[in-house]
Order: C-alpha cells, then structure tokens, then sequence
DNA sequence: CCTTGGCTGACGTCAGCCAAG
DNA sequence: CCTTGGCTGACGTCAGCCAAG
C-alpha cells in the first residue's frame, strides 16, 4: 500500500511539473507539499526544488488529489471548481486509490491557515493533454473545445483546418527532409505558441481574481478587526465601570 | 483662485484619462474621487466615469498631484515611488499651485483607510510622454531610454536605428502616396505594438507585486486579530475571576 | 452622421534557455 | 560530454474597437 502511495506521489509530482514551468513565484508553491511529503518518508527522487517552485498552478484533478492524498493540508480552492469536466479523467487516478472521494468536502469558502501553499484551480484541459491518463480520449477530433467560451468556435475551427492537411495527409516518404522538416517544426512552434498565450491570459485573469479575493478578505478582516476592538472597548469600559462600583458607589459626577 | 482648482482639476482627470484605457476595473478607481470632486462642486464637465474606471495606473506626478490637491485622500503608494525622476516634469504643474510640495510626506507604509482608490505609480515616462508639460524635453534625441532596467540598450538602439532613415531624411514630396502611407501606418503600428507590450507586461508585474503586499497584509492582519483574540481571553478570563471573586470567595475548587 | 487614428487582441515567426535524453 | 525539443520572450503584422474629430 505505501508503495502504491509513493508512485502515485512521484506521478503526481511529475505532472505538477511537467504542467507550467514559467509565471511562477506567485500562484502555487508546492515548496512546503515536498517538505511534508519528504518529512513523512516520501522521498520523491529525482526532483529538484526549483522546477516544482515554478509552478503556478495545476489542474482541478491533480488539486483533488492533492486534497485527498494531503487532507490535513487545507487547499485553499478559490476559484470556479465545478465550471470544467473535472470527474471523467478524475477516476482513473483515484480508482487505484482507497476508493474515498472527498470531491464534495471541497468547500471554496473556508479560506483559513494560510501556510504559504494554495492552489488555483482551471486547468484540466492541459493536465489533460500531458498525457497523465494514457487510456482516454485520444482519437477524438477536437481535443480542446469546450474550454473556450469568449472565441465562440472560430478558433477551432481555423486550427481544424490548418493542422489537418499537414498531419493527416502526407506520410514521412517524400524525400524533402529540410523542408518537411522546418514545416513541421513550424506548425509545433505554432501550437506551442497558441498554447503558451492561452496560458499566459489565464495567469492574468487567476492573478486578476486573486486580488479581488484577497481584497475582500482584507477587507473583511479589517472590519471583523474593528467591530472586536470596538467590542474591547466596551468590555474595558464596562469592566472599569465594575471596578469603580466595586471601590466606592459615589461615581454619578 | 478657485478657478485655477478647477481648470487643474480637469487637466489632471485629462491626464488620468489619456493615460491607459485598458487593463482595467483592477489597480485604479478613480470613481471616488469624481465623486468627491463632483459633491464639492468642481464639475468636471465632459468626462464621462467608464473612460475614467478604465484606467489603472497613473504617473508619479499625477499621483502627487492628486495628493496634493485632496490632502484628506489617503492614497496608497505601494511600490517604487523613488526609482523614477519624478521632480523634473513635476514642478511645472505645482509651481503655479499654492507652491507647498508635500513630496516627502508621500509615506508608502501606512496603508490604512481603503476606500477602493488606490493608486500605483510607474509611468512617469508615459505621462510625459502624453504631452502634461509642453514646454520641457521634446528635441532629446532618446526620449524613452533609463526606463528599461532589464534589457540594457539593445532595444532602444534597435528602434532608433529603425526608426531615424524613416522619420527624417524623407519629406512628404515623392509621390508614391500608398506605399509611403502604409509604411507610416506600419512604422506607427509597430512602436504602439511595442508600447502596448511594455505596458502589459508592467501591468503584470504590477499585479504580481500587488498580490504579494495583499499576502503580507492578509497576514499581518491575521496575526493581529490572532493577538487581540487571544487577549480579549486573557481578559474576559479575568473579568470571570474578578467577578466571582466579588460575589463569592470559596471559588478554590 | 461618417471618418480617421490610437490602442490592443491574436497570430505566426525568430531566438534562446534549459532540462531530458 | 553534447544534442535535441519544449516553452517562452520579443517582434512585426493584421483586424477590429471606439472615441475624438
């Protein structure tokens, strides 16, 4: 059993990292995960600090995991959960496990115990596409819809028709290498290209809504700071009033 | 006198306004002070409030201004208030004010009283570049440079060896109208492209550094309500110990 | 009312970093 | 040790929005 809990540690570790390497520092820092797991005999080998350091965020299912393989660690889960698919690949990482799903006790609200590590939900497609379940959904036609919602279908529908006749069409015999070569490179750079904008908005908008949310807590402590100190306040007052009434009863001045 | 007020008022909401458009609803909200301005009865005419919502970040001088000019205002400056030249261009304005220069009484540690304006400081070069003082540096042949620390001076060295055969040595007499007006459009084109990319990568990494103090506040707020909570049990322990001492004195059990 | 220009979202390409191999 | 490929910063261009004129 703790082997099974070891390899699923290093799986999960791997894909965290092979999920973002860049726009790091800021939304997700696992430092303190890899300090408890190493703490507990883990010992995820072969994995430097640094590259886990920078990532930012990690998709919806590699978060449930984390929640359910660390249940003492509170997550702290700000931002829409249920908006994306996050159960079909969910189940064929937490089958293997007890059994337990703890998908409902993911309460977004209960903000607390702030040790340094949270997480930002909102990628399961790309956890998707890093190949975490070998056994999906791999000969479907179009991969990544349904995550988009602002471009209606005219971007799908562009790379549809651009990625098809390149991949699909032509095998690896014609003979021109350099040219076929530097096409192809081309066509993945541009993906990759594709890919690493989506992304980079996605970090803006994570980052825009992590403001507004820390605002209002700040906000609200502010407040819950005030409305106790005015509470203390009336305590001293009253306490002090008890004091004198308790040493001497002339005190109608 | 009054007047003089107003026409500033209304060059400086100027300013505000031609200073960014978008990547907004986020670092700067101006609404209160329209407001504040509107219920003393300045009245900026011709200003509408979504043009002033949407931007997000102003000069070091209009910031200073506007401090000036609502002393009451608390506004918050967070960050890198020292780094820029912003003397230079500042006295033009405040000069023909009442010449009291409140400069150094901008302290960007007492972050209290957040009413939702705040203001975020940087861009002491866009807001020359906007024409706020007409009378200062326009025949300097590098007018954007000591602003990029990160790259040294490969771009700027880039863009005036891109930009001067274009821009001088031809004058509008060759004939050739369509090819010269495309080849303005893409010269414009490409240093407003160029602009926009330094503003939204600023705007991140004014984001980034907004979270963190957002972090270190919600922090030190936390641990201040911790302190206080924990005293106000020390105390209402007390007050219990008091009061059951007053009434009875058998209270050893 | 229409027209023009500044600004920005999105794209594809180049250059370069760095880890995996 | 070197080599290769994924990823990202920066660039220039296109398309389109919208306010100023």
């Amino acid at each position: 059993m703790n082997q099974t809990f070891s390899k699923m540690y290093i799986q999960i570790l791997k894909t965290i990292k092979k999920a973002n390497k860049t726009y790091s520092n800021n939304l997700v820092t696992t430092q303190s995960t890899i300090n408890r797991l190493s703490s507990e005999g883990i010992k995820p080998e072969g994995f430097e600090y640094k590259s886990i350091q920078e990532t930012y965020r990690v998709g919806d299912q590699l978060e449930t995991n984390l929640t359910q393989l660390l249940p003492s660690l509170s997550v702290v889960t700000p931002v829409h959960l249920a908006s994306r698919e996050p159960l079909n690949s969910l189940s064929s990482i937490t089958m293997s496990n007890t059994g337990s799903h703890l998908m409902s006790t993911l309460n977004p609200n209960h903000l607390s115990d702030n040790t340094g590590s949270y997480f930002v939900s909102g990628l399961s497609d790309l956890a998707s596409n890093y190949k975490l379940n070998p056994s999906s959904n791999t000969d479907l036609p179009s991969p990544s819809s349904s995550s988009n919602s602002s471009n209606p279908p005219s971007s799908s529908q562009h790379h549809n028709l651009h990625s098809h006749p390149h991949h699909q069409t032509r095998r690896h015999g014609e003979g021109n290498d350099p040219t076929r070569k530097r096409e192809m490179r081309l066509q993945k750079n541009r993906e990759a290209a594709r890919e690493c904008r989506r992304k980079k908005k996605e970090y803006i908008k994570c980052l825009e809504e992590r403001v507004a949310v820390l605002e209002n807590q700040n906000k609200a402590l502010i407040e819950e700071l005030r409305q106790l100190k005015e509470l203390y306040c009336q305590r001293e007052e009253t306490n002090n009033k008890n004091n004198s009434k308790t040493t001497t009863t002339s005190t109608a001045r």
